[in-house]
DNA sequence: ATAGGATAGTTCGAATTCGAACCAGCCGCA
DNA sequence: TGCGGCTGGTTCGAATTCGAACTATCCTAT
C-alpha cells in the first residue's frame, strides 16, 4: 500500500497525534473551567460566557441572535439560558424599538456584580492553565493560527446553529 | 487605577482576545464535526471518538474507565454510549479475566467497517479546517503548546470526571 | 483470614443541548 | 396595498451529559 493511499484515508501518525492531543486538551480545559465555575460560583460556563459577552458589549446589551452566534450555541439554548439568568435577576429582556421581533438582553447591576465576582477565579485558571504557558511570540503565533482556522470555518459553513439546510452540500 | 490592578482582575485586552478566539474556534470546530458526522454517518462525535480509540488500541479493546479518561467524559456517559453502540452491533462487551468488576469494550467487525466508512469524511474536514492551515514548524510549535497545557492540566486536577471530592482545594 | 478503603461500572434524576416546527414582524416588489 | 420570502425568537421533544448514590470486587495491612 502506498503511503499516499494510507494518508488519504487516515492521518499521518504525527499529525494525528496533534489532532488527538488538541481534542483531549480542549475537552479537559472546558471541563475544568465548567467545574470550577459550577463549584465556586454556581454558574455554568455558558452562563458565564453570556455574562462576559454582555459586559463587553455596547450598552451591556445584545440581541439574542448575536449572542447565539458569539457563544456558538443553538438559539433555543440561548433562550433557555437567558430565561434562567433572567430568573436569577442577572439579565433583563428589553423590547427592541427598531424591530418588534427583536429582544435586547441587558446585563443588570447584580449581573455585573456576579460576573465580577466570578471573573477572577476563572481568569486565574485561564492564566495558569492556558496563558502562562506561552510567551509573546507563541501567543502571536497562536493568534495567527486561530485566525486561519476561523477563516476556514467561515468559508466552510456560514450557516448558524439550528439552521441546517439539508440540500447544501459543499459546491 | 494601576495597570497591574486591572490585569489582576481582568485579562490584558490582547491576551483576552486570544482566549476568546480560542473558545470561539474550538466550539465551532466541534460543532461542525458533530454536524457533519451526524448528517452523513448518523453518529455523534463522541461515538466516533469511541470507535477511533478502540480501533487504535491493542486488540481493539479498552476498559470502560480508560475510555472515559481518553475521551474526557463521565463514566456514566461512556456506559450510555457503549450501550448504544452495542445495540448497533458496533462494539461488544467482554468480561475481564483479571478483574471481575472490569469490562472490556471491543470493536466488532461492523464497528471497524463503520469507522472506516466515516473516517474519510471527518478526516478530510480536519485536514481542511485544521491541519492545512499550519506548516511543519507551526505544527511542532502547537504540539509543544498542547504538551504544556496538558501538563498544566495534569498538575492542576488529577481527578477524573464524575469523581469530585468537595474538600480538595488545591494545595 | 479479614476489615476498611479504593476502584470499576451501572443506575438514576436533573440539567442542558440540539434541531424542527412554529409564530410574528419585516422587507421588497408588483 | 398586499403577497411571498426572510429573519428573530420561542416552544417542543429527543438525546446526551453530568454527578451522586449504589453494588460488587479488589487490595492492603494487620
Amino acid at each position: 500500500m502506498a503511503a499516499g493511499d494510507f494518508e488519504s484515508r487516515w492521518l499521518a501518525p504525527d499529525v494525528n497525534a496533534v489532532w488527538t492531543r488538541f481534542l483531549h486538551v480542549t475537552h479537559r480545559l472546558e471541563l475544568q473551567i465548567d467545574r470550577r465555575l459550577q463549584e465556586q460560583h454556581g454558574i455554568t460556563h455558558t452562563q458565564y460566557e453570556i455574562l462576559v459577552r454582555l459586559a463587553d458589549s455596547e450598552d451591556r446589551a445584545m440581541r439574542m441572535s448575536d449572542l447565539a452566534d458569539r457563544i456558538v450555541t443553538a438559539k433555543s439554548a440561548v433562550t433557555y439560558q437567558v430565561n434562567k439568568l433572567s430568573d436569577l435577576g442577572l439579565v433583563e429582556r428589553h423590547k427592541c424599538d427598531r424591530d418588534n421581533r427583536g429582544v435586547w438582553v441587558k446585563l443588570t447591576g447584580p449581573g455585573l456584580e456576579r460576573l465580577e465576582q466570578a471573573a477572577p477565579c476563572i481568569l486565574s485558571l485561564v492564566r495558569e492553565l492556558f496563558l502562562d504557558a506561552i510567551n509573546c511570540d507563541q501567543a502571536a503565533e497562536l493568534d495567527k493560527l486561530l485566525g486561519t482556522w476561523s477563516d476556514n470555518l467561515d468559508e466552510h459553513d456560514r450557516a448558524p446553529i439550528g439552521h441546517r439546510h439539508e440540500g447544501d452540500a459543499e459546491a
